[in-house]
DNA sequence: CGGTGACTTGACCTCTGTCAAGAGAAGTGG
DNA sequence: CCACTTCTCTTGACAGAGGTCAAGTCACCG
């Protein structure tokens, strides 16, 4: 079941089989969620780190008024607080958006391996900054994009994750979320989201309908999202 | 010179002595950079990172339409791109925004950092997942909050990370950005940065003439922004 | 069969962008 | 030292994007 943390870093270097076998060698434990359970809560001081290997994950903050903003969205093979491992302190919550599977490693196991596999730490190292890579395209999209382009551009962006990890049909993926948490994510009203949502149907470039988005036309939605993915690095190279 | 980085990382964690040889005898080149020269061209795939010593930076990215995003700025004791050392291709530009002074360390040496000393790497890595940290909360502004108290929080964090490096006389600090420029890290116009900008100041929450921010009411300004620290990780424990 | 949650749609209003123009400060060259 | 340019800040008027409120539909479920 690990294995999936190690196909997600082969999508970005090779991974030795010493490396692989250390992964595995890792003292684990399983654990699921319900929808809507948090994994990890705001403030807690977390032992271990999650990786999760089933199901959709968000970041989240609260503001004051009781909103909710999403800055993060998980895929099955993310580490989902790996950072908690250096930051200490949580500074938001990860909300269960769907059933979860996880593997739960305690930080002193990641410790070790910082101190025996200086690449496999590289490589651990450079998920947390595609991590940030992905938090500045979204900046971006909040601050300069259109919210019609924003959500052509996230389609795009979780297309080609999901398909890192085999788990697109050709242009289709199973996409658990509301409207209303879409809404959280992409930082607008509901009734606004679903408006932009039937905006991108009526010009036939997705369908979205029971849980399950399919792009329609993926040249011209990657056009409207001016979509580029590099920041996400998906290339096989020495790191 | 290069002490700015090891006060930087005293910040968060003890750094022993052997340690801070270590980082003095790393290989380095020091350079100057014009306002509104590029530090690190987009799409560039650098072979050295980039601390900056003195000046202000950001990172940023333009959209077809020719707007662009900020989506990160830099302080003095900042390594601007220390994520490159991982990611290999630049998926954005950083620009100089007052002339800077850097200094640039070869990837080679990084690399020899993580094979030899694993907690300085663990420092490191620390500083790329503060950066993410840094821009979930600018998500968070950008999403939920109203332009008013995105502008108090950027304030209120910039005042907290430039006191971190010594760089602030009680509530004021030099800050060269001009509103433009300011448009572009909102994410709004020009004329709206500026009546945002306004709106603070009517308030006697702040000054802000000549280049440097004076905030007036601290309290009332981190209220309205709703700030909580915790996410600069700016507190001393093992890591 | 009523209840619940998610999705839709319409009406209206506010926030923010765009366009246009003017004021003030700073630097340049004759 | 003065005219001139340039850059930044400021203000007003108007338009468009997106929020809020309200109500209705539809599927699913106990």
């Amino acid at each position: 079941m690990i294995d999936i943390l190690i196909q997600n870093l082969a999508n970005h270097d090779i991974v030795s089989e010493d490396e692989r076998s250390l992964v595995r060698s890792l003292a684990t434990r399983e654990r699921s969620y319900e929808i809507d359970e948090d994994l990890v809560s705001e403030n807690s001081r977390p032992s271990y780190s999650t990786l999760l290997t089933a199901g959709f994950a968000a970041r989240y903050k609260l503001t004051p008024d009781g909103t909710r903003q999403i800055t993060a969205l998980h895929v099955p093979g993310d580490f989902v607080d790996l950072h908690a491992f250096l930051l200490k302190t949580m500074d938001h919550g990860i909300i269960a958006l769907s059933p979860c599977r996880v593997m739960q490693i305690d930080h002193t196991e990641l410790e070790t391996v910082t101190r025996k596999a200086p690449h496999l730490t590289r490589l651990l190292w450079l998920k947390t900054i595609i991590d940030g890579a992905i938090h500045r395209e979204w900046i971006v999209a909040m601050g300069r994009r259109s919210k019609r382009a924003h959500l052509a551009h996230l389609l795009c962006e979780l297309h080609m994750r999901l398909q890192a990890m085999g788990l697109t049909q050709d242009l289709s993926f199973h996409f658990p979320l509301s409207q209303g948490e879409m809404a959280d994510v992409l930082g607008l009203s509901l009734v606004h989201m679903n408006r932009t949502i039937q905006n991108l149907r009526k010009d036939g470039l997705i369908s979205w309908v029971n849980h399950t988005v399919t792009i329609l036309d993926w040249d011209e939605l990657r056009d409207i999202a001016d979509f580029d993915p590099t920041y996400l690095s998906l290339t096989v190279e020495p790191r």
